[in-house]
DNA sequence: GGTTGTTAGTGCGACTTCCGGACTAATCGG
DNA sequence: CCGATTAGTCCGGAAGTCGCACTAACAACC
């Protein structure tokens, strides 16, 4: 009995394509699994046959008739939506999202509370496992089947330790977020940061669907940058990438929490636009508040806005000469502020490559605030699926 | 008879991975591949067998008697050094190198002319298929034997038309060097800019060998970077990535050759530099003798130098915050001076956030002048290697 | 309604590939 | 010179894939 044949790996390999095929293309017949694999139908049938009595895929009932004129209508063959479901958690500097979806990626439960994230980090994360244990009780889904979580955590990790770096967020020193609401939870869960989570949700779900070569920028309460090359999310060598909102603008800026001063961060996130505006106006001011100013028009609002833009837009510039992307795509709280993308638009124009400008498309997000929270799904399903 | 057969498929891939490791890890005996590959003695012997009547693997004579002490001596099999040459072309600004090497990357002749490659695209195009030639004939190789050539050209191209983008080079608009090379030599020709190739060259043989994410900055009669992310070259979506020199870093600077002014690389490539070093001087001086002068420690060269390498390094810093690299690799003729090394050295620590300048070595290149023609020869044997 | 044409899915035999075990080859130590 | 040890080869069996032939299910057309 040979153990470890290469043929079983082969075997392997086919049963996977197949599966990728379904996954990536939604229910199809034998015979297209079969042409678009390059294997014969017959392999296919075979294939088939074994994740059919697996429970890996199911028959839907013979889909459309035919396809061209005539001919025996194809039985479509699906991916099983596999049991279990899979939850994201979002960690944000002043709330905790989480949300509950099937593995399929949709997204069944959903729910938001406020929390001193920055403060207290393992009280956010008390409150994290208890909103999942929470929606899995309401929605009568039984703990167990709870295959991963991902988080996404507003501070950049490092990839080896998986710890958040010292100093950027007090309550976290030395934590490893993931370790603890594993620890909470029992089941595996993979964290990254709030850029990155973004820009894998819009990536896979929104404004960047099918690019290569994406820069995702977050402007909220603070500035960072997920950058997706190649398809896939570029973490650099020790998972630190995407510090984009501390390109020093200014010698003699405003102090910044990472230690420098001028930080770009420290003059266009959301804090510091609030602070600008607000001596105009009588009522206090919010993002919310700001972002309906914008859409109504207002011209201090816009100009701040458009000011902001331009600034994170000359940072974009420098980085799109660098790395020729398809596509700028601006998330956070403030990406859907038009004044905002406007101006980053205008400045990746003045200071950017004429072609490099030219091969970039600069768009809001399509997710807005849930764009983190879909993001940790989509890394938790990625995870369980790459076993 | 079978003619696709996903089974012929797997042997090509058990193939594969016996010369890939021939090739990673040198002469091996057959029951070295199969412990190494997974693969049982059997296989291995059928495919080496198979290999060795196709010429593609040769049995050198048994290496030493024995390993751990009795036992039948091994057969070490080597990978045959494939037939054919490659040829490496750079195309510099002012000279024209040509290198002749083995498909194993040795490089067996050079030479090196000078020629206004600027002005006269074409010209210093029939200078480089002479120059092929010439060394073909000089070494006694026959022309069919050439079996591909790699080029390296000053200026940036299109990925799609694989022209230089108009404008750059004035004598070079709408040209697609490949082409026109291949016209006359009537071998495959690949080309790619100068930075990229030289970031290909120093990956391979050079300061970045086994590195994942590099950056790789040519620092001459101009500026630009060839940016390394997870082991490949980045060419962005256009494939007009790595255009460092164009940020701009003053609103009212030099005009620079792009169109815009105060360009990094009008403050700190080559031309400048002379010009800011000139005065000082009663000799006409040169990049080699600013070299000279920087290596016996003369107070002005490294003073300009250091605030070149200081004005570079700040761009990188910027780069290095969103890419989060291993390693900044200076090249170009500048790349060897001390004072502009650490001239980065300082600004990436001074600019970048502490962990990003932390996990990232700067350091000179090691291939010198050499970089770009030893990165074209990689070009070639890549593209040949891959089919 | 029957026939023809087209496509889907499934058995069957043949071919390819791989593995394990048996066998030969070559060398060392005693 | 003989066991011990490792390398390489030969052979039979198992796994996997393919092409082909066959049945199944429909449409269109006479």
């Amino acid at each position: 009995m040979p153990s470890s044949s290469s043929l079983e790996r082969l075997r392997d390999t086919n049963r996977r394509a197949v599966t990728a095929l379904l996954a990536a293309e939604g229910p199809m017949s034998r015979a297209d699994l079969g042409r678009r694999t390059g294997l014969s139908r017959t392999t296919v049938s075979s294939l088939v046959g074994e994740l059919l009595t697996a429970g890996h895929v199911v028959e839907t009932d013979r889909g459309r008739p035919h396809k061209g004129g005539s001919g025996r209508p194809p039985l479509l063959v699906a991916l099983a939506t596999p049991a279990g479901v899979v939850a994201g958690v979002d960690l944000g500097h002043r709330h905790v999202r989480v949300a509950l979806a099937d593995r399929a990626g949709v997204v069944q439960h959903e729910q938001t509370a406020a929390a001193d994230v920055d403060e207290h980090g393992t009280d956010a994360l008390d409150r994290a496992a208890d909103a999942v244990r929470g929606l899995l009780a309401a929605a009568g889904i039984d703990r167990d089947q709870l295959q991963a979580v991902g988080m996404c955590v507003p501070a950049p990790l490092d990839r080896r330790s998986s710890r958040i770096r010292a100093g950027i967020l007090p309550g976290w020193r030395d934590v490893s977020p993931a370790d603890e609401l594993r620890r909470r939870l029992d089941v595996p869960v993979h964290a990254d940061n709030d850029a990155n989570l973004g820009a894998l949700a819009e990536l896979t779900h929104g404004a960047a669907r099918g690019c290569g070569d994406v820069v995702y920028v977050k402007v909220s309460s603070g500035l960072g940058a997920g950058i997706v090359l190649g398809g896939r999310l570029h973490r650099g060598a020790t998972g630190i990438a995407g510090e984009i909102g501390h390109v020093q603008v200014g010698e003699d800026g405003q102090v910044c929490r990472c230690g420098n001063r001028g930080c770009l961060e420290t003059m266009v996130a959301a804090p510091r636009l609030l602070e600008l505006l607000q001596p105009a106006y009588d009522e206090p001011l919010s993002v919310e508040r700001v972002l309906e100013l914008a859409a109504d028009g207002d011209a201090a609002t816009a100009r701040v806005l458009s000011d902001a833009g331009r600034s994170i837009g000359r940072a974009l510039a420098d980085l799109a000469n660098s790395l020729n992307p398809e596509a700028i795509v601006v998330g956070g709280s403030l990406g859907t502020a038009a004044p905002l993308v406007t101006g980053i638009r205008a400045a990746v124009d003045r200071y950017a490559q004429p072609d490099t400008a030219a091969a970039v498309r600069v768009v809001s997000g399509e997710l807005g605030e849930r764009a983190e929270v879909l993001g940790a799904v989509s890394l938790a399903i990625g995870r369980v699926a790459a076993g």
